[in-house]
DNA sequence: CTCACTACTGTAAGCGCTACCACAAAGGGT
DNA sequence: ACCCTTTGTGGTAGCGCTTACAGTAGTGAG
């Protein structure tokens, strides 16, 4: 006999079963089922007592009874590496509106950086739970990869590529580069950058193309990169404003603008060239990426690059999928809008060297 | 027949089931869900054969088979009003973390203010496929609480009362007193305060205890509290700031310090007085809540109330009642810690009024 | 009036496990 | 030698649904 043969302990009283249901509108499961599930073929009147029947009793469909019959479970599996860093909770916002809307639950992985990496591929690709995963800035192996297509799990990938299935992004190389050039635009020369790690860590797989285009614009206006001037802030406020107070700290050998690859690093940036001394834009332009809600009141030029919205149609474009859409692992571009503000202004009069 | 019946899609191989580790070690169905879950009497050597056998076809156990079987799903509900504000990512990360180490699956329900409120309640509830869970900054109405004890799901709140459920939280009117009491003991008289907002949305119960504990300690101290130094910038850097601008515009009429519910609130808060020119400590003390990051690079002093902490704490409690602990609905307060740094300093010389 | 169809409904076979039961074998007292 | 407990194992009845399949009307065409 299964656990649930006995009385529950806490109410002592058994959820209803569609079966209960089914006596009390005096049809048999199967067209309970159907009625309640909206397919196959139910006449009106008895789609009609069901429901009502339903209702009396409180009935909700089990879900493991369903999923089990089924195969589909209606749940969904977002894997991020950070939940309490703006971007990934921003996309995670997006992901689980949308999920709600279509009805969808939504499991959470959690890799902690690199933490519980191995954990959450494993438990997560293995455990047959998932009708689809939406992975975050989630660059693989060709191993992983390999586990993750013979699992057979629709994925879609949000803020990165991701090797052979569809993923939702803005070109970060053209943010990159946009940025750049509108600070170049406003007659700036000595422009540094501040972005993420490069290497170690393997989530953050748009740190390079922003950088990237930082030093294309640069190179594509003719002005030479000062490697000094290329420096790693991990994408946090504190980790710029350090970076900042050193790269500001001499008068005569400093960038006139900063372009910080997020808009925290940007803050930071403006809140240590205004601990110098320096006044925004007036001796240092800074733009960022991101339009966190952060950069309002720092007047914060930066380039929009609508995480939210990268949650929802990632979440879009599964369930298209699941829904026996085309499955092209198309790489879907979202354009990324300037958002002009007060920390970028026209170079100053030349000053040091 | 079940919609499993036909061959896979995908990848044209169906996954092993329980049975077919039977067949190969050469035991029973019943032998094999013991041998791997560790429940039972099972020789070594045929868990050893089993462990094996199930090792080298891949298996693993089907999550809805089983949760079928058993009655319990190792999948916990974190129920949470936002997950892109810094206390609710932060608990969410340390509850993630917490339930990974115990091998739990995470369901992520997001109100999203008070938008899928209803359909998160129903959903949540009715669809029994939660072990237990997690409601963070949630405060029920009766009915709704009603509804919840009936559903048997075990409960435990985090960041604020939860009646009738264990909680986990700091002492919000404590935190709301110390921090005053320490802006008082600077010899600060003239003190505001930022909250959120009081009434309106249900989520925020620990904005009323903080600003009752600033209103005590100012009364304690035999000082008045101004209500036009009684602001609500909804926890949001931005509100603050704008907020501030306001409060500290007139310089013959403006509190030598501020104390803030949340650090964002403080940093918006230090910003906006250096945008009035005014300098921080010199002109005006600022201590936040919260031991935000973002607090460093702004010298914040400040209340860690450790909030990865209540996280992981709350799901602790949570495993404890599950593997049959007491299940005294007990509210356990955690301490919050002063944290000393550079932005409240003794008032400077009275100045105004 | 028959045939072909379609709309509807019930029967029942699973989905892949878990855990109860029965039973065998192996100690451990007395 | 006896009974009683403990350990190890297999058989198997569900857990609560979904969905082929078959069967019964109803309906318009020929």
């Amino acid at each position: 006999m299964a656990a649930n043969g006995g009385p529950r302990g806490d109410t002592g009283v058994n959820p209803p079963r569609l079966q209960d249901v089914a006596v009390r509108a005096g049809v048999s499961t199967a067209t309970v089922s159907r009625a309640l599930s909206g397919k196959g073929h139910v006449s009106p009147r008895a789609r009609a007592r069901v429901q009502q029947a339903a209702q009396e009793l409180g009935f909700v469909v089990s879900y493991h009874a369903s999923s089990l019959a089924s195969g589909r479970s209606r749940n969904i599996g977002v894997v991020l590496p950070h939940v309490d860093r703006w971007f990934f909770s921003t996309v995670l916002e997006g992901v689980a509106g949308a999920l709600m809307e279509a009805g969808y639950d939504l499991t959470l992985y959690n890799f902690e950086g690199d933490r519980y990496r191995e954990t959450v591929l494993t438990d997560f690709l293995l455990r047959k739970r998932l009708d689809a995963a939406v992975a975050v800035s989630l660059p693989l192996d060709p191993p992983e990869t390999e586990q993750l297509f013979a699992a057979g799990i629709p994925l879609v990938g949000v803020g990165g590529p991701l090797v052979g299935a569809p993923t939702v992004s803005i070109d970060d190389l053209d943010v990159g580069r946009r940025a750049t050039q509108h600070l170049i635009g406003l007659g700036h020369r000595r422009i540094a950058h501040l972005g993420g790690a490069e290497e170690g860590r393997r989530y953050f797989p748009m740190s390079r193309d922003r950088r990237d285009g930082w030093e294309q614009a640069m190179a594509g206006a003719g002005l030479t990169v000062d490697p000094a001037w290329s420096l790693i802030a991990d994408y946090t406020f504190t980790g710029a404003y350090q970076q900042a107070k050193n790269l500001l700290a001499d008068p005569f050998h400093r960038p006139t603008a900063v372009f910080a690859s997020s808009d925290e690093m940007a803050a930071g940036t403006i809140l240590a060239a205004r601990d110098l001394g320096l006044t925004v834009p007036g001796d240092l332009s800074v733009i960022g990426v991101d339009a966190h809600p952060i950069g309002e009141a720092f007047g914060l030029t930066t380039l929009d690059q609508h995480a939210r919205q990268q949650g929802t149609r990632a979440v879009e474009r599964l369930l298209e999928h699941l829904s026996g859409g085309s499955d092209e692992p198309s790489n879907e571009v979202l354009p990324a809008h300037f958002v002009a503000r007060s920390s970028t202004g026209p170079v100053a009069a030349p000053h040091g060297t």
